[in-house]
DNA sequence: CCTCGATATGACAACCTTGTCATATTTAGT
DNA sequence: ACTAAATATGACAAGGTTGTCATATCGAGG
């Protein structure tokens, strides 16, 4: 963590420092984004980067935590659902909410991205302990099974890959297009097919 | 492309080369890539490796055009389908394909994966030309629906993207565990949903 | 044997990177 | 105003990177 130093600066400092963070971060990977870079552009010397930061995976854990703080905040009012939802439901609330803070936050988004793509030893540690959304969307497909809406045939872990996966994909394509009409067509077909399947009903044997 | 005095090597000098850039391009990304270290494995001098190719793109564009021309070696017999064949059919097939694929030259898999994570210029271009799968996958669905197999609602380019997207994360799965019957068990499973629904019949409203 | 074109070589320049550290400056307390 | 602690700074070492180039070696034909 940032060191004490770091805390007592002026916040307006602060923030110089974590934009300057975000930008770098959200252009390159955790190895490949510079110091230099981040420096330069906080306006701050070599000498008091170390200062504040032990190294490199310092700073990142500082931004990452920072991210992570601000996305609870933005969404702490928006968690209670519907008893009536279906994980469909579900999981077209938690869509919207990704795309609304794709919007808001679209160099978050890039840092994420850039996590997925890094295959260093350090970002897929941080990446481990990220899984715990999907074990929820499982219970919910074992809920929906329960009730009887989803197929008591079907793996709730599978399927919530699917989702996941499929979730991943529509995000990155709202990033490049910032067509929401368009995604939101796209995924409701998508789920529709997972929904009710493709091949017509004298193939379902 | 390579220079003439490189295609005047001895081949098994050549191979030497081949080889250690892809143990090179296999673990680092194309930006990552350090040209020090392929000369290093390939035992050549840094002056050679210039007299070969023109630069790291040089080199990389070489290694690409000899995976090629060995993929096409390997499947040169296996193009033809049966025509009772669905497209779930093909796509199986295609993916027992790339699953050989992985078993016999896995660092070819991981040259492709360390690709799909690169985001430089370079990459990006190169990746652009290797659509055509895609609408093949696409013109199949057509002709299921034109057959009564699938639904006509059904969009292929679509349904196309959602078969290429749990392809990828399959093999990705493949090459990390190498569990050829939970991997066929798997992808049955995701192929049953994407087939028949994951809801239950009521529910296909 | 000798010569000339083809090929091999590693030193080098120029440019990056990270982390350290002696020194300078600012700030707070007395 | 003076002192002492907190903070800021940029030069530096040590390592990496790519691409160039003068020089050395090799090989084949005359």
């Amino acid at each position: 963590m940032p060191t004490n130093t770091f805390y007592n600066l002026e916040e307006s400092k602060r923030k110089q420092i974590f934009d300057a963070c975000v930008d770098e971060f959200s252009l390159h990977t955790f190895s490949e984004a510079s110091i230099n870079q981040i420096i330069k552009a906080a306006n701050i010397s070599r000498g008091s980067f170390y200062q504040y930061f032990a190294d490199k995976e310092d700073c990142y854990m500082y931004l990452l935590s920072e991210m992570v703080k601000e996305k609870m905040e933005m969404f702490k009012d928006v968690v209670g659902s519907n008893e009536n939802d279906t994980v469909f439901d579900e999981y077209e609330a938690m869509f919207d909410k990704a795309i609304r803070w794709i919007e808001v936050k679209p160099k978050y988004y890039q840092i994420g991205s850039k996590m997925d793509m890094d295959n260093s030893e350090f970002i897929r540690k941080l990446l481990k302990g990220n899984l715990a959304s999907l074990d929820y969307f499982a219970s919910l497909i074992r809920r929906d099974q329960q009730r009887g809406i989803i197929r008591k045939e079907i793996d709730p872990v599978i399927l919530t890959e699917m989702l996941f996966s499929i979730n991943q994909k529509a995000l990155m394509n709202f990033f490049y297009n910032r067509d929401f009409e368009g995604m939101k067509k796209h995924l409701h077909h998508i789920l529709e097919i997972i929904r009710k399947g493709s091949t017509t009903e004298e193939n379902h044997v």
